[in-house]
RNA sequence: GCCCCCGUAGCUCAAUCGGAUAGAGCAACGGACUUCUAAUCCGUAGGUUGCACGUUCAAGUCGUGCCGGGGGUGCCA
């Protein structure tokens, strides 16, 4: 049980012996760490209930504490604040049992849930580029979180492959190849053979030719139209569509692949729109039977406003008007798939916070199709745009977009000239700098999105996304590093770590306090589904060890026992931060 | 028009569901390397939290209005 916990157990039932609630006994670490550890407010809230003064209340439920093993002083601030300061001793046996735990004290939650991320979503046919960014990795650290709490935690990327796009990408390439074979309609496999295996584009020409489809339909209506009967025919089988669209397919995951390997993103599922097309005709035709979709203008739509809606909801569309299905569609077929086939319990969905309005009303019809049991949770996950620094979503000096794969190269140089400079690294053989740079500069990449809080908008910054230096990864790479080294150091001279004793300098009283202090950071992250809390939580671990490091010279501490306590301490320490960075998606190289 | 999000130090961002004296990093200035990796540490300076009312013991946080920015708003995703 963590520290906070203990301390909480002991108030709670103070304020209940006064006729309060007990949740007012809920202490939270101090808000000034110089006057205390923790502290209590309850008592400032209570008494407003109670009609009491509150000081005097915070005076009665002192009275009622009593626990001289962990709490050494008590006092009481202000208007009723309870300051609590921990006894030393205490502080070491919490960091020992940290330190003997394989969980690091962490409970794993008694009812693991089935939890689905819906992350990433890359469009087919696009190659990655910055705006995936924030979907791959916020996503991909909270499916590691979720999975350290103990949950069934499964990742799908979601593509979308089964919508408009794929219909103009047919109609494009019709345009510039008609002579390809997949557009002659008469074309008989069973006579004239298999369509070739071969892809008649890669994803680079898929990706030039996205903007300039999308252009065209834009521009006249009567290639939209096309593009839209296109995508109709796809999804109602026409053979040539689905053999092309294969290809598609094929050379997107491919490509789309190899960049989140390089962000050590990986995804359980790699399912998508398509995945579900079996189910979409069958969840239309139901609803319209059970009378919760009807049609309107030829489209088939369900309505999803409520009574208590400041503004009516726009009705969710299932069709168009054309009969053809949209991502709406595919979506809510999505959850009747995960809750029927995976047994889903809660899905967060890793999404663009601009897609707030249709997971709305994705949502709300999933209930009012029955799709969605009411035992089973669904929410948005929304995260804020990268931006430029002119306040719109970031493009290049040229106007493009900054590719994934190129963004990842030059932060991998940039942590490579760094390398360079740094005398340590003479010595290190080529392929593990090479490793070392990527490292880095994936860290930096990622810690520099992960410390944002996710629903704020940020500014795209290449030097601060290949800055090593105060609050980044590889700050905390380092820190980490530093302790690899100590120990292997202590292990070659035949030191050995034994049980961490009470404290005695202010730095490893603070280190202690901050290590105690993971599982409620890591349950706050979880319930927030915010990974800033965990990274600015890492930050402050490696800023306590940094301090720490400065003032107490493990290796060449006389007092044995002392010593032994340190090398624990930081060993402790390293797997923190271990845990935090693997949370976070970010690994640590062995030196650097 | 309507709905949602945001506005915090020169810059980029935090702030433990309303708590005490709003914190970091960068940039600036001044210190610390014969000692476990200086990608570090210590110190100085930097604020009317967009503005105005209101709610209460307590407001960056909640409510109302205004100013400014971004996004969304039935057949794109």
């Amino acid at each position: 049980m963590s520290l906070q916990q203990q301390l909480t157990d002991l108030f709670a039932p103070a304020f209940a012996a006064e006729g309060v609630d007990p949740s007012f006994g809920a202490v939270a670490v101090s808000q000034r760490p110089e006057l205390a550890d923790y502290q209590c407010n309850g008592a400032l809230g209570a008494a407003k209930a109670a009609g009491r003064n509150p000081r005097a209340l915070a005076e009665a439920v002192l009275g009622r504490v009593d626990a001289p093993d962990l709490i050494a002083s008590l006092d009481i601030a202000g208007p009723g604040f309870i300051n609590i300061t921990v006894v030393d001793a205490a502080l070491a046996a919490v960091a020992d049992s940290m330190a003997g735990s394989d969980r690091l004290d962490v409970d794993a939650v008694s009812e693991p849930s089935t939890v689905i991320v819906d992350y990433g979503g890359p469009n087919m046919s696009k190659a990655l580029h910055v705006g995936h960014l924030r979907a791959a990795i916020i996503g991909e650290s909270v499916k590691r979180l979720f999975r350290f709490l103990g949950h069934e935690t499964i990742g799908d990327i979601h593509m979308g492959d089964w919508g408009m796009p794929m219909g103009q990408l047919i109609v494009e390439l019709q345009d510039r190849r008609p002579e390809l074979v997949y557009f002659d309609a008469g074309y008989d496999v069973e006579a004239n053979g298999p369509y070739p295996t071969e892809s008649p584009v890669t994803l680079d020409d898929l990706s030039e030719m996205y903007p300039v489809i999308t252009q065209r339909c834009a521009e006249d209506p009567e290639v939209a139209e096309r593009a839209r009967v296109a995508t109709f025919e796809l999804q109602n089988g026409r053979a040539g569509y689905l053999a092309l669209w294969q290809h598609f397919h094929d050379v997107s995951v491919t490509e789309q692949r190899k960049d989140f390997e390089a962000l050590g993103v990986e995804f359980d599922l790699w399912y998508g729109e398509s995945t579900v097309r079996d189910r979409l005709e069958p969840m239309v035709q139901r609803a319209l039977a059970a009378g919760v979709a009807r049609e309107s203008d030829g489209a088939v739509v369900v309505d999803v406003t409520r009574p208590e809606d400041k503004k009516e909801l726009p009705p969710l569309l299932l069709t168009r008007s054309d009969g053809s299905y949209l991502y709406s569609t595919t979506d809510l077929a999505t959850i009747e798939m995960r809750v029927q086939d995976m047994g889903m319990d809660l899905g967060l969905y890793v999404v663009d916070a601009r897609q707030g309005l249709h997971l709305e009303q994705v949502f709300r019809a999933a209930r009012i199709m029955g799709i969605l049991p009411d035992d089973a949770g669904v929410e948005h996950i929304a995260f804020g745009t990268v931006n430029g620094k002119d306040g719109k979503p970031f493009k290049t000096r040229e106007g493009g977009v900054l590719r994934l794969a190129d963004l990842i190269a030059l932060v991998t140089d940039a942590a490579r000239a760094r390398l360079d400079e740094a005398n340590i690294a003479e010595g290190y053989p080529p392929q593990e700098r090479e490793e070392i740079a990527r490292q880095v500069g994936v860290a930096a990449l990622k810690f520099g999105d992960l410390s944002n809080h996710r629903t704020s908008n940020y500014i795209f910054d290449l030097e601060r996304f290949s800055a090593f230096e105060g609050k980044t990864g590889p700050y905390l790479q380092y820190s980490a590093v530093r302790i690899k080294s100590i120990l292997r150091k202590a292990s070659d001279g035949g030191l050995e770590a034994r049980d961490i004793v009470a404290p005695t300098v202010a730095q490893e009283r603070d280190l202690m306090l901050r290590l105690a202090r993971l599982p409620e950071t890591i349950n706050r992250a979880a319930d927030l589904r915010a990974p800033n809390v965990l990274a600015e939580y890492a930050y402050e671990v490696a800023t306590d060890f940094s301090r720490f490091y400065e003032h107490c010279h493990i290796l060449s501490e006389p007092d044995s026992v002392r010593q032994a306590s340190w090398l624990r301490l930081v060993s402790l320490t390293l797997d923190v931060l271990t845990r935090l960075l693997d949370l976070l998606g970010i690994e640590i190289p062995d030196r650097m």
